[in-house]
DNA sequence: GACAATCAGGACTCAAACAGTCCGGAAAGG
DNA sequence: CCTTTCCGGACTGTTTGAGTCCTGATTGTC
């Protein structure tokens, strides 16, 4: 099912509300909670995602009163797989790639051991040719349905 | 992490060796204990891959005895897409993907419905392009150390 | 005609991973 | 000094998947 977490989804929606702010108020910083009521997902999930974010240094993080959180790149320097890996964890389809040091239990017959790189390096090669910028163009006809949230301290949009 | 379930493994460990066999005996049929001699993979794990390969076509039963599985095209046509859709149902990374009738939760203000569809369908094509013989290529010069099993009915190699 | 071998389809259990939440601590500003 | 906000972790409930097993249907053999 090549299922992908839900944080990932998150994260990339985030990332684009963060973008989006960012256009018309380049210095403010955005927090958790502005985050959340911009985007719906919750408060302590937004935080959570933002840390893995930080972590990654796809974001930088102000602390203290009127802190927040800030995009380091544009959104065209951000593919979803650097999402991907900051989210959840370094691309790997299965335990029998090269990064594992104890192979499947099977491994005394396994017919593909390691073949799964081929595989492995095409998908990443995919997701590193995509941008969060080409995942926005497709939502702008729809942006307005998002406004951006005012009644946060910054009151960037409108 | 875009894990991919061991099940698909197994299936493309199983198609391989259905392909090894039916390079030196065509007409023979394979059973599931039999590849599971051959694989390494236990016997009710195979039996279940073959039911899912049967569903999707990509293998052919035979009933009764001396009945067993068959591969019904070679393995220069069968994409890892092919198994991958047969083991795990269809290639969709998250639930926000045009098949599914009920978007996610925060489809009010999501901003990225339907964007994934751009990422899906480029591991797909990725997928579609790489099939099991090029999987199995990489594995030639391991052969020999899973020759095709005898003592099953079909005395096929050696 | 009876029996044995084999696939078909389901239900079932167990374990692992994930989503989501929460808490105490640290930093920055008023 | 106190409030706001991020930081880092732990924790729990849910979900998903892996793996097993059982009963029935089909087919070849004796």
């Amino acid at each position: 099912m090549l299922r992908l977490s839900k944080l990932t989804d998150y994260a990339v929606v985030v990332l684009i509300r963060l973008g989006e702010v960012d256009r018309v108020a380049p210095a403010c910083v955005q927090t958790s909670p502005g985050l959340s009521a911009g985007t719906g997902v919750p408060e302590p999930t937004v935080a959570k995602v933002l840390k893995a974010l930080a972590s990654a240094s796809l974001v930088s993080s102000q602390r203290g009163a009127r802190g927040g959180y800030r995009l380091m790149r544009p959104l065209t320097e951000i593919t979803v797989a650097d999402v991907i890996i900051a989210v959840d964890g370094p691309i790997a389809l299965t335990a029998c790639v090269e990064g594992s040091t104890t192979c499947c239990d099977v491994s005394s017959v396994c017919a593909v051991k390691g073949r799964w790189d081929l595989v492995n390096d095409a998908i990443q090669e995919s997701l590193m040719a995509i941008t969060l910028a080409d995942m926005r163009m497709a939502s702008v006809p729809l942006a307005f349905r998002v406004p951006a949230e005012p009644a946060l301290h910054a009151s960037a949009a409108e």
